[in-house]
DNA sequence: AGTCGTAAGATTGTTAGACAAGAATGCACG
DNA sequence: CGTGCATTCTTGTCTAACAATCTTACGACT
């Protein structure tokens, strides 16, 4: 790690910046899974006081994508099975709401069809990190489609966790490239003709064996 | 508003306990909606610094208790019809989740039991306060006794602004106080036979009753 | 008189430095 | 070899201050 990481000022809020920039780092698992993150080693990383160091930590930790308690040091979480079991239950619980939402409507998202296409594009060229990043930009344009801002804050709260996961572990490069752009096919298809049972059907299944591909990486290999 | 409110330093963070005593005044409606709540003012009022007042602020914002943008003072949120139906649609999504998996169980979780009793003395001493308090930790109970961590978050990012909308409108006062005990029950008999689809159907059912009260309420009255 | 622009005030964002309290670590002693 | 205490690290909170942004009101110009 460089002694001094740079920000892009882009969000007019350093802490923004600070947040993104770490929560980028996190969930690439360029920060590993059980590092501790002081902050002061933050501060003077980033150059920026404790107290932005801080509050971008607390935002981490709400989000789930680090672990906190009173007078002790943050560190990113290890998920084990229990943990991404619970995960992936909440996960279908809002994915399935949304797709049957959208189902109802029969318009199948745009973000959701060109996140497709990047996944297909990222498989092909063997690009592992793209892959996962496309793949989380897809199911978060599911939701978002359905307009329900609450909605989308909940999955914020669950999708962050996946992300880290995937990132940490690499999942992806065990699942047969095809295979997922299929099970999301399946998916859209579902939504496209109107039947929500089907299209939450698909998707459940769908999260049932990327859940699976998680937990078998953790256990075995 | 009295200058100085006392705090109570159960919590061994003094964050924690600001944060418990303004999330309080809010969802009882001791602060109306709209009011403005700046830094420097509740620092005084509390007797703490401003950054401890920032803190407490930037949770409350997470939760939906407060809307604030950047370099804008928070305000108590004021929720239209279109987004007391957004709000009621995530409930419903976690709530059932919840619900079904109990019923899967078949074991009606002892807490909320217990807040159905405390309903029904609230409503026979006309506490409307107690009431909605009671009513809150009985959906509050359902969601805990699922026993998935981020379910419960989910459900707690929801809860508070449910909580905030009963409060400021006091939608209780309208309802027969027999019946929201009597749709509880329906959902808790469900509960302990084992229908997962039934539990799911009564508590739509209450949800949407209750999603009808509010927004008469906002209408009309 | 009405409207627009500018200046003053208010509020938040960020920083620095400091002290207290809780947690973790290692060393000495039994 | 294990236990207990002291040191050290880290976080929680505070005070003080300056910069950046937003709001408001006043004044000038049309």
């Amino acid at each position: 790690m460089s002694t001094e990481a740079r920000l892009e000022l882009g969000p007019s809020s350093l802490t923004d910046a600070l947040y993104e920039s770490i929560r980028k780092r996190i969930v690439n698992g360029e920060i590993p899974q059980g590092e501790k993150l002081t902050e002061v080693r933050l501060a003077t990383e980033y150059n920026v006081a404790r107290p932005t160091a801080k509050a971008a930590l607390e935002r981490l930790t709400a989000l789930g994508l680090l672990r906190r308690t009173a007078h002790k040091t943050a560190v990113v979480p290890v998920l084990d099975e229990a943990e991404i079991r619970d995960l992936f239950f909440s996960r279908i619980t809002i994915e399935k709401a949304a797709v049957s939402a959208l189902a109802a409507t029969g318009q199948v998202p745009a973000d959701a069809a060109r996140a497709q296409v990047a996944i297909e594009y990222a498989a092909r060229d063997r690009l592992f990190e793209n892959q996962v990043e496309a793949d989380i930009a897809f199911h978060t344009a599911l939701v978002a489609a359905v307009g329900s801002r609450r909605l989308t804050r909940m999955h914020e709260l669950i999708i962050g966790e996946v992300h880290l996961t995937m990132g940490q572990y690499q999942a992806h490069r065990k699942a047969a490239p095809t295979t997922v752009a299929e099970e999301h096919a399946a998916i859209l298809e579902a939504i496209q003709q109107g039947a929500p049972e089907d299209a939450a059907d698909h998707l459940a299944y769908h999260l049932e064996q990327a859940q699976g591909r998680l937990l078998s990486t953790l256990s075995g290999d």
